[in-house]
DNA sequence: TACCAAGGTAGACAAATGTATACTCGCCAG
DNA sequence: CTGGCGAGTATACATTTGTCTACCTTGGTA
């Protein structure tokens, strides 16, 4: 057994892949996004579904956990990028049409954190329906049966989570009274929330109108909470 | 084998259920919570579990998503009626120490509605940790892969967030103006955020009093955030 | 040229799975 | 007593699965 010395791919970009290694992988997503669940996908399953012979899993993966996090490291870089860009996006248009003299309410400029919202809400769904198989194994497998899996999830999760709050203070979005630990608190919150409701997006496209401006609402209300009761004094910080 | 047939099981609700009936759902219930999940539960490892011989498993079901179904039956049934009472309960305990002349803000009782949801929070992940497989398999086939499981139990969850609206409408914990129709909105919304909190509150015991808190300040925030947009008109109605 | 490793295939095997048929046992009705 | 019936068991079988060992093909390179 010769160990392998060249295994490392740094950051570039994977198109020196292996042809079997990336079908593999593409089987996964189709099979996982349908019928199976990531953790349980039959090996031989998954060798039939990309047209290859059942032993050409053996090498590029080890199990099918080690299988499973590739794609989800796939998918972490596939999504993690592209939802800053669109953020920054959503917070350009938004920034437009702003007039001189908004109702301040709380220190919120309750105008322009609508547009952004909506802005950003329009843009995340459309994301959405480009990739909806990231979307569907993101959200099954956070909450899957395999603990791996799912623990790299959560770490993918909390990065979403970090971007945004990171964003969300540089675009002054909330007003500087507010706690950092509170907005990434807030972020948290709202990007499980939108993983969630991407589900139902896609699931059923009779709603999605729907689901769009509940998303709306809900981000607004819990900007509108947060900025108000930070202003009354009334948050408990977080504790680690 | 051969044992005397007197009551000796201390969890049995359904009284008159077939021994190995009760025998194979709990057997689920311990291998879901664990390792696998409901949908691709296995008929023979089911079985073994439950120290059973396997065709045993078709005098009382169909398919393993027959049993799946029974099994959110169960748990549905298990944890509605207690999850009111405890609101109940939470809502009488907050009301003992009212006094007179609370601060409003924008028509809501600050005070009293922190007292409230610190009560019910505390009561709920109590609940949770007395019933952690329920809330397990309900967050894992919420998002599963089998659509039926997946339907099913986003019913359930629908059913618990119309409890949760209704007992906020009748306990008066918004403000009148709140429109029913936003108060189903932020219950589902935080009936779902509860349950894969409670997910977390059970895979991190180190947590525990964190999550509590975090969960109380997210409802508290949400709550305020509502009563303020509305009392400002600026929220949308959901649309059906 | 010869070599060699990476990527892919072929065939075989024990183990496990879903399912069908046939058996046993206790129970209550007639 | 007997005969059906619900609940559980035993055995059997075709299929599928994970994995092992061995072989073939290619492109680069010493």
């Amino acid at each position: 057994m010769q160990a392998d010395a060249s295994e490392q791919q740094p950051a570039a970009e994977k198109a020196t892949e292996a042809p079997g290694k990336t079908l593999l992988l593409e089987a996964a997503l189709r099979l996982t996004s349908t019928s199976r669940s990531l953790s349980n996908l039959g090996l031989r399953e998954l060798a039939r579904e990309a047209g290859l012979n059942p032993n050409t899993f053996y090498r590029h993966f080890k199990d099918v956990d080690d299988l499973g996090l590739t794609v989800i490291r796939q998918i972490s870089t596939q999504l993690r990028q592209p939802l800053r860009a669109l953020r920054r996006e959503a917070a350009e248009r938004a920034v437009q049409s702003s007039q001189a003299s908004a109702p301040m309410l709380f220190g919120i400029d309750l105008q322009r954190g609508r547009r952004v919202c909506h802005e950003t809400v329009q843009l995340f769904f459309d994301f959405v329906t480009q990739n909806p198989e990231a979307f569907i194994i993101g959200v099954r497998e956070l909450h899957g049966a395999s603990a791996v899996l799912r623990a790299a999830l959560q770490e993918v999760m909390d990065e979403f989570g970090a971007d945004m709050a990171e964003d969300i203070i540089a675009f002054k979005l909330l007003p500087d009274m507010v706690n950092p630990a509170v907005v990434r608190q807030v972020s948290n919150l709202i990007s499980r929330n939108l993983f969630q409701l991407s589900l139902d997006y896609i699931g059923q496209p009779e709603r999605q109108a729907a689901i769009c401006t509940l998303a709306e609402e809900q981000i607004v209300m819990l900007f509108t909470g947060a900025s108000v009761l930070q202003s009354l004094g009334q948050l408990k910080l977080p504790v680690e």
